[in-house]
DNA sequence: CGGGAGATTGAGCCCCGTCAAAAACAGTGG
DNA sequence: CCACTGTTTTTGACGGGGCTCAATCTCCCG
């Protein structure tokens, strides 16, 4: 078995989730929007879907919970970002601002014209989501943290340095690992060298192509 | 924190689905069926992306590999199942026929008047994607191999006995295992009294109850 | 400076992966 | 129907990566 050609990388879904997101962001930006403290909630697991979000700063975290508390946060989303829809009119996951965040909000008619866009972002998330699971599945703890630490970077266009507006425990959620381990492994490369933590909440990424070929 | 509502249960869902597809299948009915036998390639990661598929009979795994072998299987598709859309025209994932599988196809007209239904199909697959993410992320083997029996039966509407197209290594892979974790699994639910294994590839379900309950 | 939440580090253990062998199964041809 | 062969599955022994529990440290805000 070969593989027949490399998938798009981070960088090209990147440019084409902007480019979709600036398509319909003229409909958006005739909305108000609305602010979100850190740590609020934003929809919940199991309330009626109404409405279509779109981050205007910020980050949010979509997640669910099992029965004994384990978390698995399925994506976070930044600036541009579109999240919200639902096939059912049901909301499935929670949906809670990470930092202090600014959300545009509109209701979502069923054949809108802009529906073409929606379909294209509920694909692009689609991808992304069957992505992930190969990191959850398939990969090891450092495996993990440097397919965070691309894929954020790409996201904010510089491959130099990110910052992440989320906790060790949220990164932790959304790896599907500890926050013990995610620690050790940022602890790792630190110490390697391939990476630099001026802050809690910031990464200096000095050997960036270490990191991408972690990621495999 | 509490959970304010339980999810759509995987039978609802599976109705769900059941009830899209449907309404697209004239479309579909009056294409060829198309015959794939075991193993055989459907598309390729790289590919361009002309077509939709539905499957008519028999099982499509979609998948995607790391550079080292390690595959990770996004998701089964079984009869009625539509898959094969894509965002930017270009296929990031693999798909192969499990088993001897009947495919119908089509070409994908970006505004055709079935784009309504392909959302409702695109969505609803986000909602497993993400939902899988929970199984991959955060639940041990038993909890694994449980949901994936729990899972199966509910889209084949018999929580009796379900039978599996696919292979041990295939299971191990769509849940993130190994072949002889999964095994060893199986055997210990066997042992247990909550399944019996009829044939390799077909499993009562004795405790349907203890099932689920293991999915948390 | 003091208090508290979040992050780091350490020690020990367990689940699951790895390696290896045996068993069950599926074809194939006689 | 059975013997032969290759594949898939099962079972066992063992080791290691990541989880658990616990202590320490760092970073904020008063």
């Amino acid at each position: 078995m070969t593989i027949h050609a490399r998938s798009l990388g981070h960088a090209d879904r990147f440019r084409a989730h902007q480019a979709l997101s600036h398509a319909i962001l003229p409909a958006a930006e005739a909305q108000p929007v609305a602010f979100y403290p850190a740590g609020s909630e934003i929809y919940a697991q199991g309330e009626a879907a109404r409405k279509l979000y779109q981050v205007a700063f910020g980050c949010v975290r979509i997640y669910r919970m099992l029965a004994d508390g384990r978390r698995q946060i399925a994506a976070f989303h930044l600036a541009g970002d579109v999240f919200g829809f639902e096939a059912d009119g049901t909301h499935h996951f929670f949906a809670e601002a990470v930092d202090a965040t600014g959300i545009h909000a509109w209701r979502h008619a069923a054949n809108a014209p802009e529906s073409q866009d929606v379909l294209q972002l509920a694909l692009l998330g689609l991808v992304r989501a069957q992505e992930h699971m190969l990191v959850l599945g398939r990969q090891n703890a450092a495996e993990r943290v440097a397919a965070f630490l691309v894929d954020m970077a790409e996201r904010q266009g510089d491959t130099r340095s990110v910052d992440l507006p989320m906790s060790r425990t949220d990164i932790a959620d959304y790896l599907g690992l500890t926050i013990e381990t995610v620690s050790r492994v940022f602890s790792r490369l630190k110490q390697d060298g391939i990476i630099r933590l001026p802050s809690l909440r910031s990464v200096e990424m000095v050997k960036w192509s270490a990191l991408r070929d972690m990621t495999s």
